[in-house]
DNA sequence: CTTGCGAAAAGTGTATACCAGTTTGATGAA
DNA sequence: TTCATCAAACTGGTATACACTTTTCGCAAG
């Protein structure tokens, strides 16, 4: 390459003026890759390639990398190129029993404090994915619903009021959904339950009462878990 | 600093063969500074002077303030210089609410999982910390304990063989020894009390009884905890 | 054909230099 | 004192170089 040429990547900059970092682009566009399911478990993430394809130098490629080794998307070790996480059958149900367990906790704490605004934004989400579900049917809504879902539980978790619970929960217990789609019961079995427990979450959240919502998000979440008794299954390379 | 000879740091690594690489010590370098009070909330990190302090180039150093703030114990902001974190009241109580819930369920699957080896090790040092505390009183003690107490929550997190809920635990719910001091009760208070309760959990361990180990976990966290009474708290901005 | 070995190629880890953008601190004017 | 201004200081990012390790590949031996 030759000097300081980095004129098209300023202009792509000011242009915005949003000035979203480097490392905010890569980490972001490298996430997206994972949790969509566009790299696959083992796939290779190499510096230099990535740097190239994103448009970014190096530096800002190897802090992406390891915020997300540090959230458990990606695999690095000393010397070796860094490869796409996997996840195990164990690894799913210890995810889901944390999940459980702190998203249960925020639901409780955001009965008592979660703002009116906030919990119509969760009625309006949740209607939503209702109606795409019923326009849709059950395979084609789901691209929409992953991300009306995360924005429903990521709400719940922000009206707990706990910075570093929800931070927790944004970044450390993760699974790629088709990962989740793998491992978890046929969206047909387990499409309209969630729909019920999302309903009665908000019922539990209108009422403002802790118990209940705390439990409703545990069943909820425990339901989606994947059997234990499964793990006697054998492993199978896919 | 001056040129490149980085032979004497490559004599050190050579020796040993463990090879710790250069972000490792400057993380554990400048998140010992933290823990340990030697620097204090609000104190400045510039990145020359911790690279010539510690002896390596800005680019790990650079990385290991990122990880350092992802784990909350600095604060960085854009073009900002990088300050120590500092804790609020509030912080400190949902930092040891989270740890309350979170080891109380590792206590519980400790109870029927730890190994002979580590319930010894267990034993072995609460058995330590109770004669130092004998042998050195109720302040110079205090020195020691930190480094065993440490230890002795990280056996059972560890024993819990769940290991996003010990990556947590040692990543993302610390808090400065010097800043648990202030806000905690008198080691006077707390001193006795703690070594009754870190024995009830061993007897838990012992008995192989989940319930009883995570109740146990839970009151001798929940026990530390300052009084939530004290959150008639001012919102400050500095 | 398979296995094993060794060397080249590829890739990461770190140092260094440099510059742009921003904050910080000091100086000076009102 | 207070405010504005400007230079210095500092971080964010790029580029380059090189040491060290892993990975790959070809070649020889079985």
């Amino acid at each position: 390459m030759g000097n300081g040429l980095k004129n098209e990547t300023a202009k792509d900059l000011s242009r915005e003026g949003s000035s979203t970092s480097a490392v905010e682009i890569a980490y972001h566009h490298i996430r997206h890759l994972i949790l969509t399911g566009e790299m696959r478990s083992g796939d290779k993430l190499l510096e230099n390639q990535l740097a190239t394809a994103i448009g970014v130098s190096r530096t800002p490629i190897r802090e992406a990398l390891n915020r997300l080794n540090a959230e458990g998307l990606v695999v690095l070790e000393r010397y070796r190129r860094g490869i796409v996480a996997d996840f195990s059958l164990d690894d799913a149900v210890e995810i889901f029993r944390l999940r459980a367990i702190l998203e249960g906790h925020a639901a409780g704490r955001a009965a008592t404090r979660i703002s009116d605004a906030d919990f119509a934004r969760l009625q309006e989400l949740e209607r939503v994915m209702e109606a795409q579900f019923e326009e849709l049917g059950w395979n084609e809504h789901l691209e929409g619903f992953d991300k009306l879902n995360a924005e429903f539980h990521a709400v719940i978790a922000a009206a707990a009021e706990s910075p570093r619970l929800e931070k927790i929960l944004a970044s450390s217990l993760e699974l790629p959904a088709a990962i989740f789609n793998r491992y978890s019961e046929p969206v047909e079995v387990r499409t309209r339950r969630t729909h019920a427990q999302h309903r009665e979450i908000l019922a539990a959240l209108k009422a403002r009462n802790p118990e209940w919502a705390q439990a409703a998000m545990n069943a909820h979440l425990f339901s989606l878990l994947p059997t234990a008794s499964g793990s006697l299954e054998h492993e199978e390379k896919s």
